[in-house]
DNA sequence: TACCAGGAGAAAA
DNA sequence: TTTTCTCATGGT
């Protein structure tokens, strides 16, 4: 069976680094993390030009507007009430902590992601992606791409919880953080360019490996 | 026109 | 406990 690390080191090969997550500050990432859920990230992109645009970008500019008030400045990405509760809920919570990243960085990675599922509207992904790409801790993030390839390759069967995929990546993928990074960025750009358009992709999609190649052999 | 996109939570079964 | 429903805009 192929394994984890040789998959990432094929990804990197072939796209070469994806230098994630967009975003120039931590602020900017969790706040991508949360318009990001179940949308495209072009239906971001307008959003979050918008806030910056209106110099609302920083914790404290956004903490001043109530859910309501952040709500049509974020209708591009769908969702748009319940994500500006949710942007609401997080920064609530980041108070705690004085609006301050730099406050967090004492916090141990564990009690850090379990007060972010606190938080609702944050789930695993979103804490993970949080914690990864703004807080620099070592979490490995999966989403629907990480399933879809990796059942396609044969690596899952499908019907595994979040936390025993990343269980399973945390086990066995060695690398630092960095590699973290980018192995899902990578992911990221394969399910989007390729593995979506190309039933056997010919870069994860392997002879044997691909559901696809398996049903036409 | 129909379908999908870097989820999560509540309600129903 | 597991499955289904709801939230909603924008691109293909």
């Amino acid at each position: 069976m192929i394994t984890l690390n040789r998959i990432y080191k094929i990804f990197l090969a072939t796209y070469g680094p994806q230098h994630w997550w967009p975003g120039e500050t931590p602020f900017e990432v969790v706040i991508g993390a949360i318009l990001t859920q179940n949308v495209s990230w072009k239906n971001v992109e307008t959003a979050i030009a918008i806030l910056k645009d209106r110099r609302l970008m920083t914790p404290r500019a956004l903490y001043t507007l109530p859910a309501a008030g952040i709500a049509p400045l974020i209708r591009s990405t769908g969702y748009y009430n319940q994500k500006a509760k949710k942007i609401h809920n997080f920064l609530e919570w980041f108070a705690r902590y004085g609006l301050s990243f730099k406050r967090l960085e004492a916090e141990e990675t564990g009690s850090l992601r379990g007060e972010l599922l606190a938080v609702n509207g944050i789930g695993p992904e979103t804490a993970d992606s949080m914690l990864l790409y703004a807080m620099g801790r070592k979490l490995f993030v999966v989403d629907a791409y990480t399933m879809r390839i990796f059942t396609r390759i044969g690596i899952l069967s499908g019907g595994e919880t979040y936390a025993k995929v990343q269980e399973l990546f945390h086990r066995r993928f060695r690398g630092g953080p960095e590699d973290y990074n980018e192995y899902h960025a990578l992911i990221v750009k394969h399910g989007k360019d390729v593995c979506r358009k190309k039933p056997l992709c010919g870069v994860c999609c392997v002879g044997r490996y691909c559901e696809y190649a398996l049903k036409h052999n």
